[in-house]
DNA sequence: ATACTACTTATAGTGTACTCCAAGTCAAGT
DNA sequence: ACTTGACTTGGAGTACACTATAAGTAGTAT
C-alpha cells in the first residue's frame, strides 16, 4: 500500500498543490486520507481519480460536470445508467469541440499556406 | 456593399451584441462603420473578420492572441514575418490541444465501453 | 532550543471572457 | 406629441477555475 505526499501528486501530474486541493475540497477526488500530523497521504485509487479528471480537465470538461459525476459515482451502483447518459452527453459536446478545433486548424493552415506563398 | 445590423450580425453568426461590441472595443474586429444615427453598419470585410474571429476563438485561441494578431496586420507589410510566427506558434498550440481531447475522447469512449458491457 | 521546511486551513484575490445594467439617443408608428 | 423598440455608451457584475496569502502546526536538522 503505497502512501505518496501532495508534493509528489503535483510533480507526478503536473498540477500545483492548491489545484489538488480545490479539487479534493470539490469533491473531484478524495476524500484523501491524512497522516498523524494532517498532511494528506495518496494512495493508489486517489492518483487513478486524479488522472482520469486531470485528462478530461484538459479536454475541457467543467468542474460541475466531473463533480456531479463523482456524486453519483458514490452513490452507488443505482446512478450507473445516470453516470452513463453523462458520460455520454459529454463524449457528445467533446466531439463538437474536436469538431470546432480541426475546422479551425485547416482554416489556420490554409492562412499560413497563404503566408509562406507571399499571397498575404 | 451591404451595410448589416449588429442583431443581424448577432443572428448571423451566433454571437451576442455585447459580445461583438466588446471584440471590437478589444480591436479584434473594426473599427466598425456608424450611420448619422450612430448605429453600427457592418459591411463584408467586417463579417470575414468576425467569421475568422468566432472560429478562433471556438478553437481555444485567446483574446489577447487575436487582438495581438489584428494589431501586427493592421501595422501593415512590415509585420508579415510577426504574424505567421504567431499563427504557426497557435498552430502548434491548437495541435497539442486536439491531440488531448482525442486522448480524452479515447478514454470517454472506452469507459463508456465498459459501462455498456456491464464492466463497471 | 532554534531554525527550516513542508504541510494544514480558511479566505481573499486574480485572469479571462463575457454579460448585464442604467441612462440616454434616434427613427418610426399611432 | 408620445410611445415603442433598437440602438448607443461606460461601467459594474458574473462565472469559472484556479492561485495566493496569512496564520498556524508538525517533523527534522543543527
Amino acid at each position: 500500500m503505497i502512501k505518496i505526499t501532495i508534493q509528489e501528486v503535483a510533480e507526478k501530474y503536473d498540477l500545483s498543490k492548491d489545484t489538488l486541493r480545490y479539487y479534493e475540497k470539490e469533491g473531484l477526488v478524495g476524500p484523501i486520507e491524512k497522516n498523524k500530523s494532517g498532511s494528506r497521504e495518496y494512495q493508489e485509487a486517489d492518483l487513478e481519480r486524479i488522472e482520469f479528471v486531470k485528462c478530461m480537465r484538459s479536454a475541457g470538461l467543467s468542474i460541475a460536470v466531473l463533480k456531479k459525476y463523482m456524486r453519483l459515482y458514490d452513490e452507488g451502483a443505482s446512478t450507473k445508467e445516470a453516470r452513463l447518459k453523462l458520460l455520454e452527453k459529454e463524449r457528445e459536446l467533446l466531439k463538437e469541440k474536436i469538431d470546432y478545433m480541426e475546422d479551425a486548424y485547416k482554416k489556420l493552415n490554409y492562412k499560413i499556406k497563404l503566408y509562406k506563398e507571399n499571397k498575404i
